[in-house]
DNA sequence: CTTGACCTATGAGTAACTCATAGGTTTTAG
DNA sequence: CTAAAACCTATGAGTTACTCATAGGTCAAG
């Protein structure tokens, strides 16, 4: 198989084949006379592998992490379990402030219903998001922190 | 006013004034004897004026636009009211994707409780990750897609 | 006069690709 | 047989909004 039969197979561009095998997840063998790739089932499985892994929210240098315990015949599943569920809570934190920031948003829409557009003055910049007020950030772990969100 | 102190008027860090700085978001003064930048009031307003702007979902290209507007005396509010809309939308599409990659990690979860970890032998990479079926995606643009999510 | 806190500019790092450049090779059609 | 299409190679830049690091220069206080 060469590159684009493997990227069809699986699924995924050819860029991302080439990608993937940069960053050490495929091994494919070469032809000596044109330096072509040759990826093989053993590859396949692996590509397909690491598109499952994506899917489930595991970043990239997480499988081949797995992929490398594989390879020396230890079992990644206990990594697996015990990445995966502070992989759960994190992809619930990204929701709920997604939600606040939709929450912002449809706030400051509605409000926006009842105000003019301002012509800039040199006092205002617009007066929609200006004058819009901000929520209070709900978390209380106090210190003059520069708000890293 | 020097960096440090309108990044502490404004609540961000030195560097992202900077930062902003170098985005031509602000536009301070020097001071020729020691080439230090010097912020005014209305690099503080425009500054505030950006973070309210980024709290509402609004991108830094789109933050310097809105201030070009408004520094050619055109009002920027119908631009604003017109890409915060598209904006809303998108961000309610982010949800739903995470909702749905939180729905794919609960069920793998749940399956995952009655597997056992296996040892790779050549064959299976971790069980729990290549036996999980993923849920069809649910677009029917048809076409041979490569699907770039 | 040295220490510490500030300032300068620039470049790299983040995540996971995608796209572009500038070639070289293989297949297919005429 | 040849020319074009379709594939291959490697590498570097672009995406986002910063943050951090490097290597200096400046300034107030002790």
């Amino acid at each position: 198989m060469r590159v684009k039969d493997i990227a069809t197979a699986a699924g995924v561009s050819p860029d991302t084949v080439r990608f993937y095998t940069r960053e050490g997840l495929l091994n494919p063998g070469r032809n000596p006379d044109n330096n072509y790739q040759h990826f093989g089932a053993e590859d396949l499985r692996r590509l397909r592998f690491a598109r499952k892994a994506r899917q489930l929210g595991f970043s990239l240098p997480e499988i081949r992490a797995i992929l490398d315990q594989a390879d020396d015949h230890h079992s990644p599943c206990p990594m697996v379990r015990e990445v995966f569920e502070q992989k759960l809570a994190d992809v619930e934190q990204q929701i709920a402030q997604l939600q606040q920031l939709r929450q912002r948003m449809q706030a400051a829409l509605a409000a926006w219903r009842h105000m003019p557009d301002g012509t800039p003055d040199g006092h205002t910049i617009c007066r929609l998001i200006e004058h819009w007020d901000q929520p209070e950030t709900a978390h209380c772990h106090s210190g003059d922190d520069h708000d890293r969100d």
